[in-house]
DNA sequence: CAAATTAACGAACAAGGTGTTTTGTATTAG
DNA sequence: CTAATACAAAACACCTTGTTCGTTAATTTG
């Protein structure tokens, strides 16, 4: 990829995260963005369709280095015999790369972006809750598989909240062990 | 209240409906809901602060009913002997009134506002997840209370979700069946 | 290294939505 | 009935958006 390009792209993801410093993300308008990070109206609009576009490739961006992370680990890892423990380690690693965005997600999460944010980490983390699911480690009697699949993952993006509204003060091994409570 | 307030509210609530099955919540303008409803610029701005206003206006008006009814049940029942079978009828007539709103709510669910309506639904069954986590009603060893009373609440609105999106084909009893999936 | 490609800039532009104001009319409440 | 008040209609300035085009600068390719 061409040296301008990622230039330009990493001056409007800090800009944006500067903005959304000062005010709500329906505060922020693209003149703010294009001000705060020195880049054009028209080169802005070559790499993304609008302030929206903007905020869902900086979600993305976020997530998929972790979670492409942990797909590798899961094809190389044999999980035919995949126990809660495969999975503990999993998500302290998890728990780990993000909080290294830590700065960034804070402020995303107390905007008005912060559902759109979020339905990017359901997408990211998806998958592999619904591999634990699956693979039956969380039990869910009494309930639908389908719905089962929507509140495990849903207690993962809870607990993700939960982090890093309150500073992170947890270990990513703590944060782990609330994912699996009844774990022996 | 002036009858001619009413009627105003009323037909913004109902072309706002109308408007969110053309075309996503993004894209509808305060113009288009004008058109429709028949009311003019200014009668609006006099009701409303604008597009997220009248959407927060009527998503409090489909939960202020059922919340506020709940909460008129919990004051004149003796709660101190709580059980599980008294949230059992509660929840299920909470289902029960939301669902005559299935319509409305369905096409939100499938719009771009849906998770400013979904924290609407966070506000008006928060106070009453947070009572039955208080008594015990959900078990929760091995994670904080803060984050249990999140994971009780979001596992409502989760099952919510899953309803309408499938065409509320289950009964409320069964819904709430899945609310309390350990129970005898 | 030189040429060709590609990206960024900056200015200008039309289009569309927003929120406010004013004046006249009609309905409602007391 | 009368006064208060809600509504309609139209006009308005303002701002943001998204696009276009000619020029300049950087990078890639051979």
């Amino acid at each position: 990829m061409d040296k301008r390009q990622v230039k330009t792209r990493i001056a409007l993801y800090h800009a944006f995260g500067d903005c959304l410093k000062e005010k709500d993300y329906a505060e922020v308008t693209i003149e703010d963005i294009l001000q705060v990070s020195g880049v054009s109206r028209s080169t802005f609009y070559a790499h993304f369709n609008g302030k929206d576009d903007l905020l869902e490739s900086i979600s993305r961006n976020i997530f998929a280095h972790v979670f492409s992370h942990s797909l590798t680990e899961e094809s190389t890892h044999d999980f035919s015999q995949a126990s809660v423990f495969d999975y503990d380690h999993l998500f302290t690693h998890i728990f780990y790369h993000l909080r290294d965005d830590k700065d960034l997600i804070q402020v995303i999460l107390k905007s008005s972006c912060r559902n759109v944010f979020l339905e990017e980490l359901r997408k990211g983390v998806g998958p592999l809750t619904e591999k634990c699911v699956k693979e039956g480690i969380f039990p869910h009697e009494g309930i639908p598989e389908e719905l089962a699949l929507l509140q495990i993952r849903e207690n993962f993006v809870t607990a993700f909240v939960y982090w890093f509204e309150r500073g992170c003060v947890e270990s990513p091994e703590t944060m782990t062990s609330y994912l699996f409570p009844n774990r022996d």
